[in-house]
DNA sequence: CGGAATAAATGTACCGCGTACATCAATTGT
DNA sequence: ACAATTGATGTACGCGGTACATTTATTCCG
């Protein structure tokens, strides 16, 4: 990982990115996601609305900041399973570690919005992204361990079950208001099952396959 | 289904809904759909700008023309399916049905267009927002089946599996050019064995919970 | 025949997102 | 002191989508 500090030369940062969330945040709350322009949000953090782009690709960032901090490290975890963990066993096992870190405090906007508007208006503001990306390196990693094809429709079956699983998961942690339990218990208990029987799947004709 | 020809009174339609999709067709194989404006469409359509917002609510559900005169059918046929069958068999029943009409010819822009340009920049116009109304559709049936919660992870993720499973299997027959089988088939082949799946985890403690 | 009533099509104006690009400002190194 | 670098700003623009008033074409009915 970089070291986002010290920049040796050029002008520092005046205006950083955790203060364009946090103005973005205080909006948020008052007026809802749609009905906060990323004039507004610049406007609050008194900056321009130029730099707003400096530090975010898109206004719809934001609501998946949190969710974007962690989820790069998906790749990873599967990437330092054991070979012996049953595919989706290990799938599970990485999203637990992925989602471990985020504590109660730290629920995306991306959730909490979800309430104040309709879910799929958040969630078609680039939430599709996020989603297939994921779903690809889940597909790569199923197709590695099975030696099913990644385009086979299983492969791509067991990815989207588990996202599916996942996002009901965290779904039901942001419900749950401030006494829910760690999101890690919730993302367990919801691929739980999932993974088992896509397991049981593969083992029996999948695993077998490849040989 | 009501008559849509033969309105009685006003003005009638000079452009129709065909036109406009005819004329973006030319459009997006002649420079893709991100390079074409909506304007551009209107032009060539030999129409204002305004009408074509008449006819469509965004510029993305061109793509998903196809799709959308067929899928509405889901829940219909979801709801005339036999009590006896298990529910994912249902699912896959309904999906064979809602796709058997579609032919070989008539590939979803959606679909061809996921060759030229990016997977993800298309289907994140718009493509989550018919996901997850299906999905929710699925989860409504699934739920009143088994008598599990709709928002049970383990409902969410055999929705999200299914759709899934359709999906690779539409990507397959659009990527097959012209030569392609039925739809139907390749529906039928990716979603049997993750349906099988999941109506035995159903049947296991889905099916008994309820009673 | 001649007006309501109705509905499609147009024109206009506007807002917000995102991009491109030139310019200014502040800091480091030499 | 001066160049190089890097962040911040300003300006302008294109496009999607909305709102709304206006025009045009048709049917119904007196």
């Amino acid at each position: 990982m970089p070291d986002v500090r010290t920049p040796r030369r050029g002008r520092p940062t005046a205006s950083s990115r955790a203060d364009l969330e946090d103005a973005a945040a205080e909006l948020f709350l008052e007026r809802t996601y749609a009905a906060t322009s990323v004039a507004d949000i610049t406007q609050r953090a008194g900056v321009s609305r130029t730099t707003f782009f400096n530090y975010f690709t898109a206004k719809s960032d934001v609501l998946w900041s949190t969710f974007d901090r962690n989820i790069g490290r998906l790749a990873g975890c599967l990437a330092g399973a054991a070979a012996e963990t049953p595919a989706m066993a290990a799938v599970r096992a990485a999203f637990l570690e992925v989602v471990s870190p985020i504590g109660p405090e730290s629920v995306p906007w991306a959730l909490t919005q979800q309430e104040l508007m309709g879910t799929r208006e958040v969630l078609e503001s680039s939430g599709l992204r996020r989603f297939m990306e994921q779903a690809a390196v889940l597909r790569g990693f199923l197709a590695r361990r099975t030696g099913i094809p990644a385009a086979d429709p299983r492969v791509q079956a067991a990815a989207f079950a588990a996202l599916g699983a996942v996002a009901a998961a965290a779904g039901a942690w942001a419900g749950d208001g401030v006494g829910r339990r760690p999101l890690r218990d919730y993302v367990d208990h919801a691929l739980s099952p999932v993974c088992a029987g896509f397991d049981a799947a593969f083992g029996a004709d999948g695993g077998t396959q490849r040989g």
